[in-house]
DNA sequence: TCCTTACTTTACCAACCAGCTAATTAACCG
DNA sequence: CGGTTAATTAGCTGGTTGGTAAAGTAAGGA
């Protein structure tokens, strides 16, 4: 029973459910219906235990209609996430990538004018 | 062997992983010097353990430096978690935590000038 | 009442993860 | 060389995860 972010985080560290979750982002849905696009991949009891994993992440939430489970996106724990990388922001936004920083050991540091434009910038809004 | 994202996140889902890499943030440091404030939950094979989880993530370099091995921080991982998390920022940004939820179902819909002060506002940069 | 649809639970498996102790490698230092 | 310090590796355990098949629950409808 670990703590709420580093279950948030584990929630996310699995690619059928972050695909869940980008399908919840669309709207409200059924677990037959988040299921439909996996079933090739994996039977609906595995959808299922995703689900519920998400679930006890916060992610998500799941409603009782008749038979029906209609899920929910939960945004909040991801903003607890996202605030914990907001500490690294500074130091995400000073490195460049791989890429920029070869080019930045390769070139002299007058590095803020460079030839015409610089492809490594305006990542990120 | 999974994905990039899913490794990432992987690595982030654990408060010792989390507290080695926000020491790192303050400057490099060796094996046991990272170890150093843990030795009292847990040995030190475990946290060299740990760090190779965060090698692997690609979260932390280590260098070679005589019998030390120098733990350097690597944010370009992350910015492809915060990346991910961006698609998701609309939503964040839209829904309100549960106290400002429950707060708009009993208030009128007139919500965006609020009787002085908004609480939930100016999070994040 | 019985069938169908929607979904969950149970029981099992293999793989992995977190932690330990003990042993090993590797480098420096006297 | 022998000892000390730094760190990793090996081997073990117990718990969690991701998947399955098969059985079970619950509601709607003929």
């Amino acid at each position: 029973m670990p703590d709420t972010l580093s279950r948030t985080f584990s929630a996310l560290a699995d690619p059928t459910r972050r695909a869940l979750l980008a399908r919840l982002r669309l709207g409200d849905a059924t677990v037959t219906q988040l299921a439909e696009p996996f079933l090739t991949r994996m039977t609906l009891p595995g959808v299922t235990k995703h689900l519920k994993v998400l679930e006890k992440a916060g992610l998500v939430t799941k409603g009782r209609e008749a038979q029906w489970r209609p899920c929910t996106l939960n945004v909040v724990p991801l903003k607890d996430a996202a605030r914990w990388m907001d500490a690294y922001r500074a130091e995400m936004d000073a490195s460049l990538d791989r890429l920029g920083e070869f080019l930045k050991t390769v070139a002299p540091p007058a590095a803020t004018t460079p030839t015409s434009a610089d492809p490594s910038d305006d990542r990120h809004r």
